[in-house]
DNA sequence: CGGCGATACTAACAAGCGTTAGTTTTAAAG
DNA sequence: CTTTAAAACTAACGCTTGTTAGTATCGCCG
C-alpha cells in the first residue's frame, strides 16, 4: 500500500485539515470520520482519543518545524557570522508557515485543546526556537554586527512576524514562496539593526531588489 | 446602581474573561451563568444567544480599539508627517493590546465563532486598520522618508508584531506599557527604513535609551 | 396597596458529543 | 480451506450542549 494512503495516514490528514479550518474544539469524531469514509467508532482503531490525534498532529508538526530549521542551519559554513545564521533561520520559519499553514495553526491556534502534560511538553519544545533565535541576536550584538533594542521583544516580535505569514500565503497567489522569504529576511535583518540599504544583503536563496517587490 | 456591576456587564465580563482564556467553543453558557451568579436560562434575559454575546464583545473590542486609535492619531499636528503617524500608530496598537489582551484575544482569535454575517462585518472593520497603515507607509515612502520593502507584508509583519503583545504582556511584569511601546515603536520604524540611530525617534510616549531596555 | 414589567428560577427538551461493547468483515499466513 | 489479527460496522451509553417554556420573585410607579 502505497505511504499517505492507508487509513491512519487518512486520519493524520483529515484531522490536520478539520483542526486547522474549524479549530479542535469545533471539530467532531464523527466529522473526522465521515471525511475519512469510516464510521466513528473505528477512528478508536487507530487512537486511543481525539486527544491524541491532536497530540499526534502536534509532534509531527513540531518535529517537521525543527527539522526544516535544522536542515537550513546546516547549510550554513561553520564559522558563518550571526547575520548569516539569522537569515537562514528566518527563511526556514517563513518557508515553513507558508508551505505548512494547516501544521502551523496546529502549532499556534490549537494546542489549547491538548491535555495538559501534553501542552507542557508541547510549549517548552516550542521554547527551543525561540532560544535559537535569542542566541543568534546576542550573538550578533556581542559581535558588533547588530544594534538589537530588546532582545526578549525582538525574538518575539520577529517569530511573531514570520508565523503570519501562514495566515494569508496562498500557493496559488502571485508572489512565490522565494520572493515573500526574501522580504522577511529584509525585515528580520532591519529589526536588530542592520542597514539592509548600504550593505549588501546575504539571504539563503535569490534575493530581490528593493522595487521589484514592493511594486506588486 | 452603579455602571460595571449590572447583570448585563457582569455578563460582557465574565464572557469576556472566558473566551479569551479558555476560547468560545470551550466555553459554555452553563460556565458563564455560574461566574456571574445566575442560572444558566436566566442569560436570556439578557442576550437572544451565545452568539450574541460574542458579536457584543467583538463590537466592543473593535470600537474600543478604533477609539484608541482615533485617539492617538489626534493627538498629532495636522501637517504630521508619516513617521509622527506611525510611531502615533504603533504606540496605540500595542497600548491596546497589551492593556486590553481579553479583548485583543476576541478580535485576533476568537471571531471564529461567529455567524457568517457578523464575521464579514468584524473583519471588514478590522480591515479597516491595516488600509490606514497602508496609507501611512505609502505616505512616508512617497516623501521619500521611508524605504518599505513590500507595502502589504510590512503592514501585516507591524500588525502582527503589536498583537503580539497581547500574548505575553503582563500588568505585574518588569516592563511598564511606556517602555514597551518605545521599543515596539522603535522596531517599527526600522522595519520601514528609517535609522533609529543616525536620527532621533519622535514617539508619543517618552522614549528609552536603547541600552537602557536591551539590558533588562 | 395593587399591578406590572424586568429578571430570576426550575425543569426539561432535542440534539450532539466522545467513547465503548459486541459483532462482522477483511485479508494475509499457515 | 482454516486460522487469526486487524479493522470495519452497528448500536448504544452517559453526559453535556444551547435553548425554551412556565413560573416565581423582586422592586418600582401609580
Amino acid at each position: 500500500m502505497m505511504p499517505g494512503a492507508s487509513t491512519v495516514d487518512a486520519i493524520r490528514r483529515v484531522g490536520l485539515e478539520m483542526f486547522a479550518r474549524d479549530g479542535y474544539e469545533a471539530t467532531t469524531m464523527r466529522a473526522i470520520a465521515g471525511e475519512v469514509g469510516i464510521q466513528a467508532g473505528s477512528l478508536y482503531n487507530h487512537f486511543a482519543s481525539k486527544e491524541e490525534i491532536l497530540w499526534d498532529l502536534t509532534q509531527g508538526a513540531l518535529m517537521e518545524l525543527t527539522s526544516r530549521i535544522r536542515e537550513s542551519m546546516e547549510t550554513l559554513a561553520v564559522d558563518a557570522d550571526a547575520q548569516a545564521r539569522l537569515c537562514a533561520f528566518v527563511d526556514a520559519h517563513v518557508r515553513f508557515h507558508a508551505l505548512n499553514s494547516d501544521q502551523a495553526s496546529i502549532v499556534n491556534r490549537q494546542m489549547a485543546g491538548l491535555s495538559a502534560m501534553h501542552y507542557r511538553q508541547a510549549v517548552s519544545l516550542r521554547a527551543t526556537f525561540e532560544a535559537q533565535l535569542g542566541e543568534i541576536l546576542q550573538e550578533g550584538n556581542a559581535s558588533g554586527e547588530f544594534h538589537v533594542i530588546d532582545f526578549r521583544m525582538s525574538v518575539i516580535a520577529i517569530l511573531q512576524m514570520c508565523i503570519s505569514v501562514s495566515t494569508w500565503y496562498r500557493a496559488d497567489g502571485k508572489l512565490s514562496p522565494n520572493e515573500i522569504c526574501a522580504v522577511y529576511v529584509q525585515l528580520a535583518q532591519r529589526m536588530v539593526g542592520l542597514d539592509t540599504r548600504a550593505s549588501m544583503t546575504r539571504v539563503p536563496m535569490k534575493s530581490l531588489p528593493m522595487k521589484g517587490v514592493s511594486e506588486r
